[in-house]
DNA sequence: TCCATATATCGAGTAAAGACGATATATGGT
DNA sequence: ACCATATATCGTCTTTACTCGATATATGGA
């Protein structure tokens, strides 16, 4: 858990509405073939407007400072809030800051 | 209370150790001439290793969010951490993330 | 094996952040 | 008025981040 590097993946607004998507994710992507339950795979977060490769980069930036799970099925990979980390994160960083 | 700005504003690893040394004033700032209880000088902080204006900068980046007071007496200008605006902060991540 | 789809990575261009020294501004003291 | 000190701002350079289209990789189906 690499506070600094949370920070700064939190530093930009379109990572930050993909968190807050991903919180009700169905209020956000009922149009999804495949059940939420499994996450929601990658090409759906489109709708924010920037590209696949932009999109593709900033979901990688989540995923690596780990507030992001991804779980391949098949030719899509779904993600999901990773609430453990981002629960340890919200408690150091209350203790810390 | 701008979430956005406070996160790009912790989004460094300088402006996140100032905030930390300011927790404690008296364990990192006790050469200052000046009382602590008055905040601490900008020119403390320059401790970091940074330029003057480097300093500066970081400094007003941490302002401009709202993270820390200023207060000129004379020619000083004196650094708090905003305990109120850092609270609230955390909550509304608390909640919002 | 070949093609279609989903995602990642590459290369290049633009924008934003960080750093510096030099200079400007503000204050206080002589 | 002049000089010294503290801080901010300016101009410039370097680095990092963001974005894109194009291409590569991975999977699944015909």
């Amino acid at each position: 858990m690499d506070k600094d590097e949370i920070l700064k993946a939190l530093s930009h607004p379109t990572r930050l509405e993909i968190l807050n998507w991903l919180k009700n994710p169905q209020d956000h992507f009922s149009s999804q073939e495949h059940p939420l339950e499994m996450g929601v795979c990658a090409s759906q977060f489109e709708r924010c407007g920037l590209s696949q490769s932009t999109v593709s980069a900033h979901l990688g930036t989540l995923s690596r400072a780990g507030l992001v799970t991804t779980r391949r099925v098949g030719q899509w990979i779904f993600y999901k809030r990773n609430e453990e980390t981002i629960a340890a994160f919200l408690k150091q960083l209350t203790q810390d800051l």
